[in-house]
DNA sequence: AATAAATTTTAGACAAGTCTAAACTTTTTT
DNA sequence: AAAAAAGTTTAGACTTGTCTAAAATTTATT
């Protein structure tokens, strides 16, 4: 069995790890789940007892097989939740992590499977990031559909994912085109339609058009 | 703050005063949340501490009003997470409890009153037990729909909930009138039909019907 | 009313997770 | 390559929640 703490500490070591890419410090942790070195210590003895990482003192730490899944499926927890909360009670899209940090916990894989199901099997959370599947395998993040941007985000046109005439006519008319870089200007929550900028000017795109963009993010 | 296992011991007074009416006992309790005697005694102590019981040495337990009403606000999450489970994510009734007595603790009064909202504000759970209402009030369990009622459920017609003449008609063709006590034999998943038993028949009731009827619980 | 039985509480111990302070390694600087 | 700085681990203590065994209290029995 293991404990809420012990799962944050996995959640923890995979983020930093995702950053940095390579082993992660004790420091490193410590600060990412706001306690002290001498804790980290203590507790990284544990999870190599269960060996969910691999850990040499004094070298840093790596997630094993075992615990590299099992925080990835606690990642895909927290962003089907976050899904969820968005899609389906509204909430704004700045509210949801502290109860996401919550519910990504609830021990059973039937439920967050349905929950899955039940959002129709969403690849990306509002925030853009990606949701891995149930074996663990995230979708290529490298394009994802305008419409799940925020507000300010940036991005580049990459490609539609509908091929249908009156929709890149419609494109076309408006001088968006693979390359296209844009920002997002206004979100309108009541029909999910947005204003970008681009080339200069600001247009106004349905839910329609913008969920069939496809973009990747860019600073 | 008020932690997970306090909680559980504020939901296991409940619980058995409900039963009892009374006092409740150390043993009672600890019976209710398969511990011991002397882990529930110490417990005590430290909720006393908290004002959320009122508890003399040797004498029994009763919850506080702040106890109650938090004990009370767990009922309320718990079923309307176990309606939330059932009616959108399609899980059997029977696998519902151990899943919602992880999400009965998800701390968000927000949270719970959007899934309440989202679900179109319950007044029973799955079981036809009486959901709490925000302020801690029960509906008045006495009239549920027989929809709600579980296979094995025996019970009593106490009126209806709909003032239609082809449906009032059809009660009677049926020989269905306040008063008839009846038993659920069947309940098919698929279209939410019935069969029940009463006066030494079996009838097979659609869900239209069977919403429209209300019943009290008997044994 | 005295004794026996049942119930409840206390005492002392343990595991998980945390902390501070001190000791130990590794890395960086000179 | 030695000294200083930074990072990490250990030692010892504390909290929460648990347990067993023993002591205390209440309730039931004779």
């Amino acid at each position: 069995m293991i404990t809420l703490t012990e799962e944050n500490y996995l959640k923890a070591i995979l983020s930093v790890s995702m950053i940095t890419g390579n082993k992660v410090s004790t420091n490193a942790i410590a600060e990412a789940i706001n306690t002290t070195p001498a804790s980290v210590s203590d507790m990284l003895k544990k999870l190599e007892e269960k060996k969910l990482i691999k850990y040499e003192k004094y070298k840093g730490v790596k997630l094993s097989k075992k615990g590299n899944s099992l925080a990835i499926s606690i990642i895909r927890k927290h962003r089907l939740w976050e899904t969820f909360l968005v899609k389906k009670l509204k909430f704004e899209w700045s509210e949801v992590h502290e109860i996401a940090e919550q519910l990504e916990h609830i021990k059973s894989s039937e439920l967050i499977d349905r929950i899955e199901k039940y959002l129709n099997y969403p690849k990306f959370d509002p925030h853009g990031e990606p949701i891995p599947s149930k074996e663990g395998k995230l979708p290529v993040a490298k394009n994802i559909a305008l419409i799940n941007l925020q507000h300010n985000d940036k991005a580049k046109i990459m490609g539609v994912s509908l091929d249908d005439k009156d929709f890149l006519d419609y494109l076309t008319k408006l001088k968006i085109s693979i390359g296209t870089e844009l920002k997002i200007i206004e979100q309108i929550k009541f029909d999910l339609s947005m204003k970008i900028e681009y080339s200069g000017k600001i247009e106004h795109l349905s839910k329609e058009i913008s969920e069939n963009i496809l973009v990747k993010k860019i600073n």
